[in-house]
DNA sequence: AGCTTATTTCGAATTTCTTCGAAATACAGT
DNA sequence: ACTGTATTTCGAAGAAATTCGAAATAAGCT
């Protein structure tokens, strides 16, 4: 994974509102959640929901499906689990287990 | 650890120019890595990096310790390892073992 | 005390984020 | 075609991020 789409990614996720929704969206599973019941949960304006789940798909962190007039949501589980195997790949084992730290660096 | 903080240390990481920094950090190990070779490293201005340094530092990623007038930055690896846990926990493995979220996720 | 090196703080300009309400669009039923 | 429900796009305002150079601070050396 590049380091410009792991900072993206993680940029999507470091807003309380985002992670909520995206924590929301991660437990609903398979099932997903229509917007509108995610507008209940968070208690914010359509329009706003609407802007954050955007900026989640963007990052193909969240992806979409429309059934009829609802949208469901769902999480996308793969680009999650390669988001957490970069942090922890390039910024967490290496530093247990890399004798040769300085290097690395340049 | 809480929401709030997840998303504040998410933030932190979701810069570019700060995953850079991070991630050199974490490959310096322990010895850790100086200021100013971090400025060469990446390329900006002083005052800029003192700026994302801070960012880092408030969220407890990284740690400074003071060697007559160099600066040596660390990372914090714990906090790293709690950050990546609560990914995993609250937002990855609630997929799998979750009832409602089915297997189709993992 | 004065000088040099290392780093931060200040001040400011530009850009991006966050949020909302109003208006527009998408889809299904009558 | 018209109506209702669901959601997005538009437009805008205030808040925050990013970046830099100049000036200030910190620490050691002479």
């Amino acid at each position: 994974m590049k380091l410009e789409q792991a900072a993206k990614q993680l940029e999507a996720l470091g807003n309380p509102t985002r992670l909520k929704l995206y924590r929301i969206l991660v437990r609903a599973g398979e099932a997903g959640r229509p917007v509108g019941t995610l507008q209940e949960s968070l208690g914010i304006a359509a329009s706003t929901l609407s802007h954050h789940l955007h900026r989640l798909i963007l990052t193909g962190l969240v992806s979409q499906e429309r059934q009829a007039t609802t949208l469901i949501c769902r999480a996308n589980y793969p680009i999650m689990r390669d988001l957490v195997g970069f942090l922890a790949d390039e910024c967490c084992a290496d530093a247990a287990s890399n004798p040769a730290a300085g290097e690395a660096a340049a």
